[in-house]
RNA sequence: GCUGAGGUGGCAGAGUGGUCAAAUGCGGCGGAUUGCUAAUCCGUUUCCUGAAAGGGAGCACGAGUUCAAAUCUCGUCCUCAGCGCCA
């Protein structure tokens, strides 16, 4: 049997895994640890109980064996052992049924947080870290969707038709300015030793179930009606559980990959006109860092992931800012997580555009990713995803950043490679 | 989608109701020995529970028959070969 996620660290560390789940200020969270340390305790003294059961099965068994062996009669034996089977059948049922709902208890429990994530509540308690560019603010632009619609390089009205609200067709230059981004940052991290993958669109949910939120079952996953698939809503998803139930060699170690996929988010919820245009859509395309290391390494790959993306940012002369997610805002998964948010001058706001998370152990006891240390010593892995460019939001950020007054659009120089030559997006 | 074959330990590959955690070979780890970069020999090589001794589970997955299942029955998934369809 696979064991989706390790107990014995919680066991072992209980008061330890307490006082740091309550820093994510959800009482509910603590409700469910309680919950599952009881039903824990239950679990094992049944499974002794059924264990026990089986034995004396097992030494009835040997003992029919030896009768007919010797020509002896079995009767009473059999008489005895006809006794065990709905004994041990109901003891295993019992056993089977808490063993579910105390994994179900274990998956919805988040992720142990590290020490430098700063305490507090919500958004407003997260700490910038530091900013990057000139920040100014200019309310005369144009509003990205307008513009691009303007230029005819951006359809929305027709993709709403054919597919809904949250959809858009892009075209002409801005297509090929998404092809262009896309590019630029795969060569960016294949010059540090990224490798490129192209992942299924698609997982089923054991996969699923490993890498996410569980409430993003409902609330974000596309479903495929009548099947167990679901559509990816990130790279990171196939990229880390298609290393489920592996267990690593140390020589390869880390596995350092640039995941690029069509991502599809149902993201229920409203939002107001200024999220209208390239912002929180249903499908878009990303680039993604992967790592997959040993635990030691993790917090070091957590600050490269974080250069890389800041370099993107830079090249496409995009003023940002970094910001560390407080310990109430940080997601289920991550142990320790940074954002990183380009600037609107239009808005005179930043606005999220990455997300780079150190998942610790979390994903890999769920998904049973190890490595081999020495000898035939294992130990869980460490995953980080990072987004190395999310398309749409940074289509946006340029159109707003590289917008002239003439209501063209700039291209980044150094983008200008990947455009066919082209240095400016205008009728 | 149809037809046929098959899914056994890190790998290869035996095993058709109790003698099977499972022969044999290769590999990994630990040790012994040897004066020569090797050979040989011994041990070990999954998971759960338990302080330990021990106990339990595990032959794709799930259900069933049986005192007893890798082995028999049913369902599901996957792989291979052939056919069909197809960007």
């Amino acid at each position: 049997m696979i064991c989706l996620i390790d107990p014995k660290i919680i066991r072992e560390n209980l008061e330890f895994v307490k006082k740091n789940l309550e820093k994510r200020r959800d009482p509910s969270i603590i409700a469910k640890l309680d919950s599952w340390v009881s039903s824990d305790k239950e679990w094992r003294e049944l499974k002794q109980k059924t264990d026990d059961l089986r034995a004396k099965r097992n030494v009835i068994t040997e003992n029919i064996k030896q009768a007919k062996m010797k020509g002896e009669s079995v009767d009473a034996l059999m008489t005895e052992a006809k006794t065990l089977p709905d004994l041990i059948k109901a003891s295993e049922t019992k056993l089977k049924e808490l063993e579910v709902s105390n994994k179900a208890l274990l998956m919805n429990i988040p992720n142990i947080l590290q020490d430098d994530v700063p305490y507090g509540k919500d958004g407003d308690d997260n700490v910038v870290l530091r900013t990057w560019g000139e920040a100014v603010k200019n309310p005369n632009l144009i509003h990205h969707g307008q513009l691009a619609t303007k230029l005819n390089v951006a359809d929305f009205e027709r993709a709403v038709k054919i597919a809904g609200e949250g959809f858009y067709a892009l075209k002409g230059d801005l297509a090929l300015l998404n092809m262009a981004i896309v590019a630029y940052s795969i060569e960016l991290l294949a010059k540090r030793g990224f490798s490129l993958v192209i992942p299924p669109a698609m997982m089923n949910r054991r996969a699923y179930e490993g890498v996410t939120d569980l409430n993003d079952f409902e609330s974000v996953m596309y479903k495929i009606d009548g099947e167990d698939h679901y559509l990816i809503a990130t790279a990171e998803h196939p990229l880390t559980s298609m290393l489920m139930d592996e267990t690593l060699e140390e020589k390869d170690l880390p596995i350092v990959q640039a995941g690029y996929s069509t991502n599809f988010r149902r993201e229920i919820g409203k939002h107001g006109l200024d999220e209208r245009g390239l912002f929180r859509l249903h499908q878009f395309d990303k680039v993604e860092q992967i790592v997959i290391c040993k635990p030691e390494e993790s917090n070091a790959w957590h600050e490269k992931l974080v250069e890389n993306a800041e370099e993107l940012c830079k090249a496409f002369e995009i003023p940002y800012r970094v910001v560390l997610i407080c310990t109430g805002d940080i997601g289920t998964v991550a142990a320790k997580k940074y954002d990183i948010e380009c600037w609107s001058p239009r808005e005179g706001k930043y606005f999220e555009t990455h997300s780079l998370s150190n998942c610790t152990t979390y994903q890999a006891t769920r998904l049973n990713i190890k490595y081999r240390k020495s000898g035939t010593e294992k130990e869980f892995v460490h995953t980080l995803n990072a987004t190395e460019v999310a398309i749409p939001r940074m289509l946006r950020a340029i159109i707003e950043n590289h917008q002239t007054p003439q209501g063209t659009i700039k291209i980044p120089q150094a983008l200008v490679k990947y455009m066919m030559g082209k240095t400016e997006i205008k009728v």
